[in-house]
DNA sequence: CTCCGTGCAAAAGGTTTGCACTGGT
DNA sequence: ACCAGTGCAAACCTTTTGCACGGAG
């Protein structure tokens, strides 16, 4: 079930390879579009579930080292989460993220008018040198609202 | 050690445990005591190594617990990380964070015109009801650029 | 032939849970 | 006296590492 832009997406990652020197395999291939697929953000065991079933054998072990591979050359991202496991992001352009302090649940924030509204910091921590930044909004989606009406979570981060 | 504003932080902690009836007990008041005294974002290991000076014979079990309680109440925050181990923050209000994306050192970013800029998105996801927000800012802090310059280091998280 | 990616198993974190005890209210 | 908080140990979950095999250049 590929479509366009996954194809787009795995010739650009066939590129960052051959870039920087790092072998192209099967294993890394169909790792990388089981994550393009994926808007929920999946955890590494996610994608291995998912994995294992077009890669009859494949160890789980391999999908984290490629999962930090694909991060390390910057053909997906890890993005930050208050849960225990890493979650990974198939988008690499600049958006945003809506976090539900409920379930954790979280999803991608189209909105380009946010980030040209934030500038960077005129006090910027001891010269760090600044490279991009994230909008997390946080507060409670839909479903947790309606089921459990009023129900424990945690505030929001700040 | 305590300045007035952990005195002050003690006093809401107090009132928030008899808001929500949650007995009050040595072993929170210290642990947040010693969340209160830190601006580095401990984690809850971190937290443990500290608390068990003034309270010998405490376990790690509880420092978890009682994270988890503070955080719950609202008397402190959980932040969101790229890392395995989750981190607190002593601040509630609203600020930013810069992440170095080589170390994964975690500052706070008190800019307010920041906050100001962001507006609430246009386009939320499926009726999510916004309570806050915060930015992230990420990039490489001064002492890595010194050390290891041009070393690895995940892209930042988008 | 030589590397390097992979699989397996084990170890290394980090966090949670069951159970018995104890201390506060 | 009761209930909830605590300590201990063990379980659990996520991630990393050592080692041997095997396939690609």
């Amino acid at each position: 079930v590929a479509t366009n832009e996954t194809h787009e997406r795995l010739r650009d990652f066939d590129e960052l390879c051959r870039q920087q020197g790092f072998p192209l395999t099967v294993q890394r291939r169909t790792i990388l579009e089981a994550v393009l697929e994926r808007t929920d953000h999946p955890t590494a065991d996610q994608v291995y579930e998912e994995v294992k079933e077009r890669l009859p054998g494949v160890s789980r072990t391999t999908v984290y080292r490629v999962l930090q591979l694909l991060t390390r050359v910057g053909a997906i991202t890890r993005i930050f989460t208050r849960g225990a496991a890493a979650r990974f992001d198939p988008v690499v352009r600049r958006h945003h993220h809506f976090v539900c302090v409920r379930c954790d649940g979280l999803v991608d924030l189209w909105d380009e008018g946010i980030g040209e509204l934030v500038r960077m910091p005129s006090n910027p921590p001891g010269s760090f040198e600044i490279e991009g930044f994230s909008v997390y909004f946080f507060g409670t989606c839909a479903t947790c609202r309606a089921t459990w009406e009023g129900a424990e979570g945690e505030p929001g981060a700040i």
